[in-house]
DNA sequence: ATCGTGACGAACG
DNA sequence: CCGTTCGCCACGA
């Protein structure tokens, strides 16, 4: 089966499926860590592969699904190379009241999901 | 099938 | 509290 992501052809894989609709549960206001999702996908080790699905979603700048809320383990947000992607992520975030500290820091036990 | 790659993360030093 | 190293695993060439 191929998921329409625009021209993105996604594969039939039922991890990045999975992937996708536990992003979508995440609570307007709330984030949670790459990591975080892929032990709950009981894949405690991929958090990799996570961001790897992420990344092939927001190329298509996906309305559907809340890539934004998903920032890595240390609480921030990752930018690797795309600092315009990084911005809009904050922004996005800023906009639905999470809170960044003066390091760019969320509050994991405020506002971490689940 | 093999290999390099990466929105990660934990473990070191 | 840094920066490095290493394990991880789906994907695409």
């Amino acid at each position: 089966m191929i998921v329409e992501f625009g021209i993105v052809k996604m594969p039939d894989n039922n991890f990045f499926r999975s992937v996708y609709s536990i992003v979508k549960k995440i609570p307007r206001g709330k984030v949670t860590s790459y990591g975080r999702i892929a032990a709950l996908l009981g894949h405690p080790r991929s958090a990799r592969v996570v961001g790897y699905a992420l990344n092939a979603l927001a190329k298509e700048s996906e309305s559907e699904i809340p890539w934004q809320r998903v920032i890595n383990s240390k609480g921030k947000i990752t930018f690797k190379g795309d600092l315009v992607r990084a911005s809009l992520q904050k922004a996005l975030l800023l906009e639905e009241g999470i809170y960044f500290d003066s390091e760019d820091c969320v509050d994991w036990k405020k506002q971490g999901w689940p």
